[in-house]
DNA sequence: TGGGATAACATGGGAATTTATGGGAAACAA
DNA sequence: TTGTTTCCCATAAATTCCCATGTTATCCCA
């Protein structure tokens, strides 16, 4: 799991280094490695480790075989991710197209998202945060929009299925 | 498993190099070798390993025996493909009518897409993966869209309940 | 609860290796 | 021969590896 944001400097190689507790969350990986996704939809990079690429390629598998949607992404999606492989200090080099993407000069944000993290230009992501924040608190401000998030779904229901939840309530540490 | 898109020069012998980490990708197929298809659908190349061919392979087979698409399929998909070895260096040479096919001259495009990758001239490839990547952006848009590729399918969700699911992933080297 | 010792982390720079690519010689076919 | 194809070697650029250093966070003990 990704949590938390952090500000890293890209070096003159376009060296990174990758948060720590990042680097924790990708210990059980295969690789030694992030995969990363100059992302279409913003100035951004989105990354993640094995699960996150499975994700990407079984969402464009369960997908018809001839179908446009899938022909897209598998070339706007797998087309463009690339692995990048940790150094022994524990940073990636970042491809020049991927520096350019996200406007990367210097100080990048690491924003952690669960699943998946994504990389910022540092200042972009500052004014972003900002941006998300308040409009997140207008939107909750709507009962409608309220219910969305919370949903009915409380932690009893989540702990049937999961058991280091229940070891919690057993009084166990974890 | 393929990922990225890269470029490479065709020289004079009409030889190009297939980026390392494709290369990494065959590492265990039985031949040092490529299988490549001049595709029907357009100006392209389309590539992979021993997983590519036995895939179109079954398609195939699995037709019925006298089917006029099985018949058509054998002569333009198998008849089409031919397997290119490697140079010592991890270049293969593409025959003219490859070259011809795909207008290739000089510079020419990777793309990857897990289970086989493309070979494009450079420019063409440029400008449709710019096309692709913002028409992407705006289905993406549409939550209709979005909900087929995603639909619901929560790889992360699954995977923190499943021990299975876990061994599964790091256990296959892809 | 300080505050010094120790470990972990982020980052810089040079050396060594890998990759991409060009060109020539040897083997082969027409 | 003449034109192709295959193999081998050379080189430049890009990438990766390794070591050094300052800084921050963590630990431990008085």
């Amino acid at each position: 799991m990704f949590l938390s944001t952090s500000e890293h400097t890209a070096d003159a190689k376009n060296r990174v280094s990758v948060p720590a507790s990042y680097r924790e969350a990708l210990r059980d990986d295969p690789y030694d490695a992030i995969y990363v996704l100059p992302h279409f939809d913003g100035p951004f990079l989105e990354c993640g480790g094995e699960q996150f690429i499975q994700q990407y390629r079984m969402d464009i598998a369960n997908l018809p075989r001839y179908d446009r949607l899938r022909k897209d992404l598998e070339v706007a999606v797998l087309g463009s991710i690339r692995r990048l492989d940790f150094d022994s200090t524990g940073r990636v080099t970042l491809p020049k197209e991927f520096i350019a993407h996200a406007n990367i000069e210097g100080r990048c944000a690491f924003v952690g998202c669960d699943a998946h993290f994504q990389i910022w230009n540092a200042e972009t992501q500052t004014a972003r945060m900002q941006a998300i924040r308040s409009r997140l608190a207008e939107r909750l401000a709507d009962p409608a929009e309220a219910e969305r998030m919370g949903g009915g779904t409380d932690l009893g229901a989540l702990m049937q299925n999961s058991e280091s939840l229940q070891a919690l309530l057993k009084g166990e540490k974890l």
